[in-house]
DNA sequence: CTGAAAGCGCTAACAA
DNA sequence: TTGTTAGCGCTTTCAG
């Protein structure tokens, strides 16, 4: 590794100077300008980053926290953040909870304030009070993906506005001419996914259907849930002519399951998503679904906590991303009759 | 932020001795221990990172290069890399190169030992010599997947036994009773994965079968591509009866063409994968594929990088993984009789 | 416009 | 067993 001091000698000048020079400081002759920059060229100098960020006393880096980068979701939104992050000199830890709050708090102890400048998470299961105290300690948190617009946390965030991607989806079904529906909804009642579902069941509600409480599972957001819960729901309910979920793997999953039981999609009972994964363009049939705006959110959370580091922001804010958009695929379609 | 000598002063120590505390040094009577770890509770005391990589000479994290994070291998290569990372306390920070050597370059450029003490390199596009030159400068760098442990880099690597992944899927469609192949190949003529259709081409020849080579595609590793190269491919070879992917991205794409054609899968065309990536499982039909040990993989580049950082281990070595298994599922079958 | 010097928070000899 | 003292490589006042 060659050290400013050494470019310095070479340079006939002392490391102040060097510095001052690479980082454009301006104030330094032109003539001394060129012989420091032809010394580092020689040299091959590149300037110690973790150096540098003890004595700038800031961090290059930026935690995401993610509950899985194997869920296919996150992937989508790392790619965007780091793009993001990159696009301002900065680089991006990625730190998996599986879902355990003691890893999680084991990753905001351990780099928050100490490698990283700042914290971005993203379900990952992490309790609020938690969170507020690595804010505290002085590296900003922003929540990526809240989920509730109307219910802003104490904390920065990105909100989506699920309640609406969820009406939307109710919307699509019931203009097809859907009225029996069955609901699978994504983690535990009072989860993550519970906004979407008031969503949809207020559009329904709305529209003059009451809610479909009996034919609503809570389920883990994975593809094998979905069939499961699929399973089961269309031999308790056979009359059921469209099933909304609140994400897009279990929507896949349905998807499977009504296929396993000799039924087609969409002909004999619609599927919509949330999300628009990459998935849900490939699969046969493709899957309508709802989609959220991963990469602005990704964009606008790297430059929310960006401008918290750089105190350009006062800490509680809530920024709301664009609508989600319906994504009509081959998945839905008006349901056929059939004998009841 | 509370510091070292934050801690020393309220334990009535010199900041010494409370690293050598936290750090398990022994040699610290066990009255000032204990004072000096209440004092650290009460305080909540975390030791900042960035410093103590400075004065350690050695940074906690890791880089992982990749083309795209967003390609639906990687993230369970990194969910892998980074928990194993994480059980040696080392932290990932993951690059997206979206192919473009300018990019990976700037990043080795930065982070190669200034931020990161080694460097994880998948696919990412990167010329050899780029990467020789950051191992030169002190940053060990390891390959994650070659494909050809019969012709090792001049760098470190875990190897995957591709040409005999290619193999196992020939051998297995041949013994289906498949003679008419198409073949698809990911990536161009000499790249990376030539290796698997060499395996592929070789089997079929030992079994007495010419090379397909006028039904050989050259493709991006997408599912469109997959998706488009069918088409073209079936309709000037109609009599194709399995279709060869190097990976399961075209694979998949593969499948929706010949759906789409209105074909069926597996009774008209069978079609394999290499990798086994979580989609595989999930279409329809499931995937039959040549599954590859990613996470075995994952952890024993991450093992292989640490042992170079802490020189355990020569620099240019070799090691191969588990060798690729068939997970055969719904979408080959014995071909059947078409009219010629 | 350039140099000298202090210091970021921590570790690691070496002394005491 | 504990303290003293140098740094790690860089940035940043503050003098000159």
């Amino acid at each position: 590794m060659t050290t400013l001091s050494e470019v310095a000698r070479l340079a006939g000048v002392t490391s102040a100077t060097v510095s001052n020079v690479l980082r454009q400081r301006g104030k330094v002759g032109e003539q001394t300008r060129q012989r420091v920059l032809d010394a580092v060229a020689q040299l091959g100098y590149r300037p110690h980053l973790t150096a540098r960020a003890l004595a700038e006393g800031r961090a290059p880096t930026l935690a995401l926290v993610v509950s899985s980068i194997a869920n296919p979701f996150y992937p989508e939104f790392a790619l965007a953040a780091e793009r993001a992050a990159r696009d301002h000199g900065r680089f991006l830890i990625v730190c998996n909870t599986n879902d355990d709050p003691d890893i999680g708090r084991a990753y905001l102890d351990q780099i928050a304030g100490t490698l990283s400048d700042g914290v971005l998470i993203m379900n990952a299961n992490l309790p609020m009070d938690e969170l507020r105290k690595t804010e505290q300690r002085g590296a900003p948190v922003v929540l990526c993906m809240w989920e509730k617009p109307d219910a802003p946390p104490e904390l920065p965030c990105i909100a989506v506005d699920f309640h609406e991607a969820g009406a939307i989806a109710a919307r699509h079904l019931l203009g097809l001419g859907h009225q029996c529906f069955a609901a699978l909804v994504g983690s535990k009642k009072s989860g993550i996914h519970a906004e979407r579902y008031r969503g949809f069941a207020s559009a329904c509600a709305q529209a003059g259907h009451k809610h479909p409480l009996q034919r609503t599972r809570y389920i883990n957001d994975t593809v094998e849930a979905g069939y499961r819960a699929t399973m089961e729901l269309l031999k308790e309910h056979p009359q059921v002519t469209a099933i909304f979920a609140s994400n897009d793997l279990p929507a896949l999953g349905a998807m499977n399951a009504i296929a396993d039981l000799g039924l087609n999609v969409p002909r004999d009972i619609s599927v919509t998503g949330i999300t628009d994964i990459q998935w849900a363009r490939v699969s046969r049939p493709a899957l309508t679904t709802v989609a959220v705006p991963t990469e602005e959110a990704a964009r606008m959370s790297i430059d929310l906590l960006l401008a918290l580091i750089e105190r350009r922001s006062p800490s509680p804010v809530m920024r709301v991303t664009a609508t989600p958009q319906l994504v009509e695929r081959a998945s839905t379609a008006a349901p056929r009759k059939r004998k009841g």
